[in-house]
DNA sequence: CGATTGACCAAATTGTTATTTTGGTCAGTC
DNA sequence: GACTGACCAAAATAACAATTTGGTCAATCG
């Protein structure tokens, strides 16, 4: 439990004047995070050893541990790093002045783009279907967490402006992502898998604008 | 694989007046398929012995075999009853009289009372969870393409008289049924477990009338 | 005589022990 | 002092023994 490398995370020191990074000088950390992203979106949680990742990042493994005080804590990063990406595509995409509707369908179609973004977290229910992985399985519910209470914000925002009809926020947020999950995933033989645009016309039919003639 | 018992299922023969079932003459066929409901909702399928069986419905072990060859018989048997109870329920509660959506309010307002009659299915979910039991994997996918078939031939009569929006039939179907499982499942810590009212009000919002204002 | 039963058996499951793999450390190297 | 990889305890896996379970059928019963 207790380590040398309490502190190891906040690593923050990154001496030598940091202007100077140009050539050479391999950044360590960041080649550890890489080769950890795409060992964990490859053979998942269980499947990534910390020999794996150390021969990835081509460093001993003793240098993942001054950055990272243990694996999960490494996999936290690459959660997070997951959540801080997608919130980023958000938040470039958004435009105040456009409706709540646009914005929602816009965000969707930049999200649907980052195929290899969601290799993660294919790989990741993948592995909590088959296994139960339970670093795995926190992992997921953390982003879907991270991702709700996103989506619930701006929901209760619309809301309160009239843009929407009003509804509970977080419900409405966990719908959204459980309408958007049942469009998308493949690992469905109830229907088939769906191209982008066709996911796009079916949320926007399910979600905004429902089935009723108006 | 093979047995004497190849069409022990199908035995119709029941013999000694039919009539004079009255008194005494204990039906061991019902005995045994209730025993084994009861079983299967308690206990799963694979939580489920044959000799457990036998003990509840107070009968010999081959007594069983004479009825079901097997046990993913017996299970095929408790399963396509499940399936026949749910479609009785909303045969009798429709009324071709009524638009589209009410009918579905209606449905949905009944199958929502019958927790019992969920308890199969909650119980086989969750050992699929749990441990992943094949046998109960392929039950449940059974009985989910049994309601999406159902309620896809309703949604596409709608679209056609134009009660609803033209709209895949399967497709909303199989959103339909997400959208159930997403609202009631109470195997989620994401959200509160609703009561009945909640679920039906909701769902009218999710999937008739959209969350667009008009 | 046919319906019913429970001891019986092969196969699958579970419990147990031996072997290997893996997360994490740290003395030594560069 | 950043970095490494042989090293170790603990966890995972494989191999094997013991138990349980699905399914059978000769014997029994009504």
């Amino acid at each position: 439990m207790v380590s040398r490398n309490d502190n190891a995370s906040r690593t923050k020191k990154r001496r030598s004047n940091a202007i100077a990074q140009e050539r050479k000088a391999p950044d360590r950390r960041k080649q550890v995070t890489e080769a950890a992203a795409r060992s964990f979106a490859t053979f998942g949680y269980k499947g990534t050893t910390m020999d794996q990742v150390a021969k990835l990042a081509k460093v001993g493994k003793g240098t993942i541990y001054t950055f990272y005080a243990n694996k999960e804590e490494l996999f936290n990063e690459i959660m997070t790093g997951l959540i801080r990406d997608l919130r980023e595509v958000a938040e470039e995409t958004l435009d105040p002045s456009l409706p709540f509707a646009d914005n929602l369908m816009n965000v969707l179609h930049r999200v649907l783009d980052y195929r290899d973004r969601h290799a993660l977290a294919v790989k990741l229910s993948q592995e909590v279907r088959d296994i139960g992985t339970p670093e795995a399985k926190e992992g997921l519910e953390t982003v879907e967490r991270a991702i709700i209470g996103y989506i619930a914000r701006h929901v209760k925002e619309a809301a309160d402006k009239g843009e929407i009809r009003p509804c509970p926020p977080e419900l409405t947020a966990y719908m959204m992502l459980k309408m958007y999950l049942a469009l998308t995933a493949e690992g469905n033989h109830l229907h088939e898998p769906l191209g982008r645009d066709e996911v796009l016309r079916h949320f926007r039919v399910y979600c905004i604008e429902g089935l009723a003639v108006r």
